[in-house]
DNA sequence: TCCTATTTGCAACTGAATTGCAATAACTGC
DNA sequence: GCAGTTATTGCAATTCAGTTGCAAATAGGA
C-alpha cells in the first residue's frame, strides 16, 4: 500500500506549511506524490474522488494552494489543461518537461543539463527557463506507426 | 505603408499554397507578418476588424488552416491563450519564446544555440524541442520595481 | 468545549475555443 | 465574362477548463 505512504508524506508536508491540515489538501497532494506523471485536474479528480465525494472547485483551490506553498508545480501543456506535479522531489530549479503529441501525457525530465545561455532583447529580465520536448511516449509510439509503411498518423484528439 | 506589402506578401505565400485565396486569409496572415511578437486571437480580433465585420469563428479557422499550411506558429502560453506568428521568418525547427510574467507578450527568441541532447525515458520518441525563457519584458520592468525599496510587486491579472 | 478564521461546497459565471449548418464566394470550365 | 461546384465564411449554439461569490462546515487555538 504505497499510497498509505504518500497519505502520511503528504500530510507531513501539509503540516510542514503551519496551515491547516485538511483531507482534500492531503488527498490530492497524496495522488500527486504517488503519481509518475504531471496529472490533470480531471484525472485528479477521478484518483481523489473513491468514496469522498470532493467538489471540483475544491481541487482547484487545493492545487493553487499547493503551488503557491512550492509543494506542487503547474505546467502549461499543449492542450489548454494545466498539469500538476508534486515538487521538491529533485527538480527545483530549472524545469525539463516531455508531452507526448498524441497522448498530450506529461511528466519531468530529470537530466537537464542548464540550457546555453540565450540572449534577450534588451531590457528584458529572465526569470525562469523551461525547456519542453515534445514527442511520442513509449505507449503511444505503436499508434502512430502502422505496421505495414505509409505515412504516419497522428491521432491526436 | 508596411501593411501593404505585408498583404502582398501575405497574398503570395497563400497563393503558393494552391488553396483558395480569400480576404481573411489574407488579412490575418498579413497582421502576422507585421506584427514584431505572437499575437492572440484577440489582438488579431482588433487588428483586422477595421472596417470589415470578420467573424471571430473565421478567424480562428483561418489561424487553424496558416498552422496547418506551416505559415503560421502557434504557442501555448501560460495563460491558455494560443499565440500565433508568421511562420517562415527565421526559426523553422527549433523555437525558442520569451513570455512576460507581467503581461504575458510573448515573442520568438532568435539565437537559439540547439539545446544538449536531453535524455528521454526508454521508447520515447522527440520530434520538437522548445525552450521557454520567462520573466519580465522592458515595459514591465518598471512596474514591479518600485522607486522605494519594498517587496516587488507582480501585477498579473 | 467554544470561538473564530480558514476551508469547503454549491451554483452561477467567464472566456477561449469548437461545432453544425446554411449562406456565400473563389476557382474551375465553358 | 458567366454558370456550376466546392471550399470558406458567418451565425448561433455549445463545450470545456477554470474562476468567483457566498453561505455552511470545520480545523485549531483559547
Amino acid at each position: 500500500m504505497k499510497i498509505k505512504r504518500h497519505h502520511a508524506q503528504a500530510e507531513a508536508l501539509i503540516r510542514g506549511t503551519g496551515a491547516r491540515v485538511t483531507a482534500p489538501r492531503i488527498e490530492v497532494l497524496a495522488a500527486l506524490l504517488a503519481a509518475d506523471r504531471a496529472l490533470t485536474h480531471q484525472e485528479l479528480e477521478q484518483r481523489v474522488d473513491r468514496g469522498r465525494g470532493m467538489d471540483r472547485v475544491t481541487i482547484y483551490r487545493v492545487l493553487e494552494w499547493l503551488t503557491g506553498q512550492e509543494l506542487a508545480h503547474r505546467i502549461a501543456g499543449d492542450d489548454r489543461t494545466w498539469r500538476f506535479n508534486a515538487a521538491g522531489q529533485g527538480h527545483d530549479g530549472e524545469h525539463a518537461h516531455f508531452q507526448c503529441n498524441a497522448c498530450n501525457t506529461v511528466l519531468c525530465l530529470e537530466d537537464f543539463s542548464p540550457s546555453p545561455a540565450i540572449r534577450l532583447p534588451k531590457g528584458f529580465r529572465s526569470q525562469h527557463v523551461e525547456l519542453t520536448v515534445r514527442g511520442l511516449c513509449a505507449k503511444c509510439i505503436p499508434s502512430v506507426t502502422p505496421k505495414v509503411g505509409g505515412t504516419l498518423l497522428r491521432h491526436r484528439h
